[in-house]
DNA sequence: TCTATTGCGATTTTT
DNA sequence: TCGCAATAGA
């Protein structure tokens, strides 16, 4: 490699030009401290003694040694830019931190000098473990976390560069929400022609590629909705700054406009960080693409790992040509294919890569098995009448594998679209498996958590209009629209937040008696738990204030099903807030990490998810529903955009495929009950472009397909014959007895007292009475119902 | 200010 | 069909 060595450019720790105000500012109320680097950093440039010589180089070994060749390439290759191409199963979380831990070890640079970006929370974690597991306790000064989190971490020490003041508040995407509601009304837009939510979109992926308000493109405007929606997006900017905070988008954006505006924060910066790493390129946005760009400008050892046939992520912002073009960005940029699969077996493999074959513009990879490998089962695709016999079909099969010996945790039901985890979730527990859904509301976005963390963050920052909005009047206290109108209006006119101005408003009689008792109850209160924020533990002062605010008394007297959920969920809080040191601890981090805690270590259970989900994991087992035209490949996603849209949802069934270690469960059916309605469906095209030798075709008796196996085609010609043709061409295979309604009725006469029975909806029970042809059963988890004999069979 | 009714819309969501 | 969100009435 290139004969590089730590000194030859000039002094290795400039320590960094900190200016001292930001700096004891942000110590005060900034989480983030510099505290990273020791003041007095052993540096590499001290002569290495040939005895530590000897063992960086042992341990470089024992790095290195368990690594394929590509691996070892892209690990080894320090030096300007690398892609690392990595499809899915080829070890590239290893490639990553082996990559910094060898840099680490050589050493190439010190911790603080290395930047690993990862999208999720969950990944940055994965990958500080690995890499103290590695190299010790130098992991923690590497920076390493999420785009996000980075930014944040460098926005804190100069707010100021992007006009925010210290501690200034990130908003959530209900925050969000209710403040563009407001700015809304007086823009008076009109909610039925621009939904809020479309708004929000359009703003988001303006923000996406890191367009301020001024600098949208002509043509970009006017795809967004022309002129009335950028000053729009003006007003809100500006509103959000008044706020003194920002959205999610603005991490980015406004580290990027910071870096652009303020070169000598962005040298500070470039000079810092001599090795970057990223992970999962092929979602980044153009914003994280501008970011990594600018920072990587000085030294240009940039590895980028990703996979373009993973990309699933464009309708939220990534753009895959970022990955696409590498090359160009990043002149002499190495590219290192990671192709050997050390998940799936050899079926998948092929079954996956011809089908993601199908999809223009790759950048060309191949996942093939190393070694000689046993070839696996073969995907299993089946054909059955309706949903319900989809989601009967697909737990027997689960319980045939459970008999078999399969643990429960390493199944997986994956679905295109949240909904449909509800045929599956209903009749999993009639038949009593375990499972858990992943994915719905995560815990920090529930409403009572939400709630409870505003009174905090009012607490914490008085100046927090939102937060004040959300909880004046929750629970309620007789301070409606009126009252708060009127705080408005006050507020506006004295230049204070608005909890400023409720303490002085109380002062006088400008508010109706009722109205000011309640909110000088309510600033009282305020007042009395800040008093206590420094002096009682985080748990107990949650509980005070959640307490004696009556905000759990409201939950209390509250008799819908959900409120006891609720009031566990914040004793749930409670808990949580014992792991931080500060209440501004706490608030900063979860404003960052909205992900629901695993609650690991349960009993065994199906995960149920939706593919997006499932990126990054890996099962033994995997179930694909639902491969229909219309729902997979979505309808929408194709109407909206067309050719573009087709591809993702098929590098969305690639991924699912190769979710898989052994085994692949693919089904569609003819029917599908959507909102109520019955809807005859064709099978995916997906289905299609499967291998016919790595598929194991099984479908109901009479329906499409059941003759594949013998005719050992393909499927139709052509996905597009539609229902009728198909079914014209379709064999019915004699014998197929699978059919439960053939069961069924062979099981009609002759049921006992005290037998075990089986129900189609309610599951497992024993029968307590028997008259004519009803039974009365116990059930197992229905409880006792009356059914008709001919609905049940011998269990 | 609270509650009951009506109407609408219904993908994916790492932060 | 079902769930929620906005709106009208008490």
């Amino acid at each position: 490699m290139v004969s590089w060595r730590p000194g030859d450019r000039g002094p290795i720790f400039p320590r960094e030009p900190l200016s001292f105000s930001v700096y004891s500012r942000a110590m005060t109320s900034d989480p983030f401290s510099l505290d990273d680097e020791p003041l007095a950093p052993p540096g590499p440039s001290a002569t290495p003694s040939a005895a530590h010589a000897a063992a960086a180089a042992a341990r470089e070994d024992a790095l290195v040694s368990g690594l394929n060749p590509e691996q070892r390439e892209a690990v080894t290759t320090t030096e300007g830019p690398v892609l690392v191409l990595s499809g899915a199963g080829t070890g590239k979380t290893r490639v990553l931190t082996t990559r910094l831990a060898y840099i680490l070890n050589k050493p190439l640079a010190q911790p603080w000098q290395c930047l690993a970006v990862t999208f999720t929370n969950r990944a940055a974690r994965e990958m500080r473990e690995r890499l103290a597991a590695m190299i010790g306790p130098q992991a923690e000064a590497v920076w390493l976390g999420t785009f996000h989190s980075l930014c944040v971490r460098m926005l804190r020490r100069h707010p100021e560069a992007v006009g925010l003041r210290s501690g200034f508040t990130i908003l959530d995407t209900d925050d969000q929400m209710r403040l563009l509601k407001q700015l809304m009304e007086q823009a008076s837009f009109d909610p039925k022609k621009q939904p809020a939510q479309m708004l929000m979109g359009i703003i988001q992926r303006w923000k996406d590629r890191a367009y301020l308000p001024d600098k949208i493109p002509q043509d970009e405007a006017r795809a967004g909705g022309g002129s009335k929606v950028v000053q729009f997006y003006t007003d809100y900017q500006a509103r959000l700054r008044e706020l003194n905070a920002c959205d999610f988008g603005d991490l980015l954006l406004l580290c990027v406009v910071m870096f652009q505006s303020h070169p000598e924060i962005l040298a500070e910066y470039q000079d810092r960080f001599r090795y970057i790493l990223v992970d999962e390129y092929q979602d980044t946005n153009v914003a994280q693409y501008l970011w990594l760009r600018l920072l990587a400008r000085k030294y240009k050892n940039i590895c980028c790992v990703g996979d373009d046939d993973q990309s699933i992520y464009s309708w939220r912002g990534a753009e895959v040509g970022n990955i696409l073009k590498f090359d160009q960005d990043f002149p002499g940029a190495k590219i290192v294919r990671l192709e050997r699969n050390y998940r799936s077996t050899p079926t998948i493999l092929r079954a996956a890569s011809h089908l993601i074959r199908n999809n223009q513009g790759r950048l060309g990879k191949e996942l093939r098995a190393p070694g000689v490998a046993e070839e696996g089962a073969k995907i299993h695709v089946r054909g059955v009448w309706s949903q319900d016999d989809e989601a009967r079909w697909l737990v027997e099969e689960i319980e045939a594998l459970q008999r078999a010996g399969e643990n429960l945790n390493a199944m997986a039901i994956l679905v295109r679209a949240g909904f449909q985890t509800r045929e599956f979730e209903e009749r999993l527990i009639t038949t009593g498996i375990n499972y858990r859904v992943i994915g719905g509301p995560r815990f920090y976005e529930r409403m009572e958590i939400r709630d409870a963390l505003a009174y905090l963050r009012l607490l914490v920052s008085p100046d927090d209009d939102l937060a004040f909005e959300r909880v004046v009047n929750k629970p309620k206290r007789g301070l409606g629209e009126a009252t708060l109108q009127m705080l408005h209006v006050s507020a506006r006119a004295l230049g204070k937040p608005l909890y400023a101005t409720a303490a002085e408003l109380v002062q006088t009689d400008e508010l109706k008696p009722k109205a000011r008792a309640a909110l000088r109850d309510f600033v009282e209160g305020m007042e009395r738990w800040k008093a206590l924020v420094d002096h009682m533990d985080l748990p107990e002062l949650v509980r005070t204030v959640v307490e004696e605010s009556g905000y759990a008394e409201m939950w209390r007297r509250d008799k819908t099903p959900e409120a006891p959920g609720r009031l566990e969920n914040l004793e749930e809080l409670y808990g949580a807030v014992g792991e931080y040191e500060t209440l501004v601890q706490f608030l900063e981090h979860i404003s960052l990490v909205m992900e629901n805690e695993a609650k690991s270590a349960e009993e065994p259970g199906v995960t149920l998810m939706t593919l997006h989900a499932a990126k990054g994991l890996e099962f033994d087992v995997v179930f694909l529903p639902g491969w229909e035209e219309e729902i997979f490949p979505s309808k929408r996603s194709l109407e909206e955009n067309g050719q573009a849209a087709l591809e993702e949802e098929r590098r969305l069934a690639y991924v699912g495929l190769t979710r898989a270690r052994k085994r692949v469960y693919i089904s569609f059916a003819a029917s599908r009950r959507i909102y109520n309605q019955w809807v005859n469906t064709v099978p995916s095209r997906f289905v299609d472009e499967l291998p016919p030798d790595c598929v194991e075709q099984q479908s109901e008796s009479g329906l499409y397909g059941a003759g594949f196996a013998e005719s050992g085609g393909a499927w139709g010609s052509t996905w597009d014959d539609g229902w009728g043709g198909r079914r014209k061409s379709s064999k019915v295979v004699p014998g197929d007895g699978t059919s439960w309604n053939v069961k069924a009725r062979e099981a009609s006469s002759g049921f006992g007292l005290g037998e075990r029975v089986f129900h189609q909806k309610f599951g497992y029970g024993t029968i307590t009475a028997v008259e004519d042809d009803k039974l009365a059963v116990q059930f197992d988890k229905a409880g006792l119902k009356k059914v008709l004999a001919g609905f049940v069979e011998a269990a």
